[in-house]
DNA sequence: CGCCGAGTTGAACTGAATCAAGAAACGTGG
DNA sequence: CCACGTTTCTTGATTCAGTTCAACTCGGCG
């Protein structure tokens, strides 16, 4: 859990294509042949083990990463707990931008739920690419805008819906994710405490 | 309030240059001296009214905005009560991307809470101009970013501070929207209800 | 004047947190 | 394969922040 991880040794290969990324970036924005070559030179794979942690928690996020599989929680710490800000799985993209925007640690952690293929290019780098290339540009703006949408729906349930519609929320639109995650860290990403949601669950079933 | 304002004739002028608006994004992105003719060709200066409503619930936003002065602010309706979303105060950027990315109505109003000077952009423009100019998409993408972080950083408070600390927090932050919005509306964005908005002045004076 | 919207105050109620104790599941080593 | 500790989940009793509903005050304004 949280802190506690231990570092495997990892494999890197630089061989396949991440055929799922282009797929999953398509229905935002063309990429040409050439914007995809670049992309994919800059982006190393790595798989990583369950537990493994991207950034720790007092560290900067200097990362993008694409996840071709696995799952990773974003969390940080409040009054002692952790609380899970996101979760990210296969075909979606991770990275704390606050931390490098600011170029001050932003207290968050970054960690594997499961063992995890995952390709990542380091920001400075996505920058360079900003700067020359115009598609990249667009990507990125696309991929941020879809996350505030997320958010902002998140936001306006979290104000105005009760933990039990939350829960089942969730349970409709990711109902992969309650088999993948263990009950306190869902808890702490509907905002309830863990005794609540497992009333939650008694309840419903 | 809410639903209820009057068109007011309106002043058109496409005279004076927005010094703000560059200032107020130049911290992002320098923008040459081509691109800021560019934008400037393509936004319209409407002096209006208290009330009026920009956007109406069930209508689709299909302008950006940039407020030169003046306030909005974006609700939606809720268990039949209309929950503020969002304020914007002079210089800064108001929308609701939702709405046009969707092509649906997305149940937001956006209305004016003071007489405003405010500047206008179609969306389908400013893509138009995201194609033309990389610097412009950079704009977008930045002024996206700084929405995305406000986002997350309302969520955290959202779900894990009392409705005294989070009062507190924007009497900190903004202390002028607390002069120039009413209590009902401070509410509903606090996530509370007015009696108990009420209550938490009473306890803090 | 009396009406009307905006804000305040009070009392009862409730969803969820907290504190505390068990029960199940899990993994690791003997 | 079982016994052990650890982690994960459940259940109960109590408490509390905030809601709801209702009445009341205050300051304009026609």
């Amino acid at each position: 859990m949280g802190g506690f991880f231990i570092l495997v040794t990892l494999r890197m290969e630089k061989t396949a294509k991440p055929i799922n990324f282009f797929k999953s970036v398509s229905p935002f924005v063309k990429l040409s042949p050439l914007t995809k070559q670049v992309l994919l030179a800059h982006m190393v794979k790595e798989s990583l083990p369950k537990g493994y942690v991207l950034v720790p928690i007092g560290g900067i996020c200097r990362n993008v990463h694409y996840m071709e599989t696995g799952l990773t929680r974003t969390f940080y710490i409040k009054d002692g707990k952790e609380i899970t800000e996101k979760f990210c799985a296969e075909n979606s993209f991770t990275c704390s931008m606050t931390g490098h925007l600011t170029n001050t640690p932003d207290g968050r952690q970054i960690e594997l739920l499961e063992p995890s293929v995952i390709w990542t290019m380091p920001y400075v780098k996505l920058e360079e690419l900003y700067d020359g290339h115009h598609e990249i540009e667009r990507l990125g703006r696309h991929i941020i805008t879809a996350d505030l949408l997320a958010l902002q729906s998140r936001l306006s349930d979290l104000q105005f819906k009760t933990a039990e519609e939350r829960y089942i929320n969730l349970l409709t639109s990711k109902p992969s994710l309650l088999q993948r995650v263990s009950l306190g860290i869902i808890s702490s990403y509907l905002g309830i405490t863990q005794e609540t949601l497992s009333r939650i669950r008694a309840k419903i079933a």
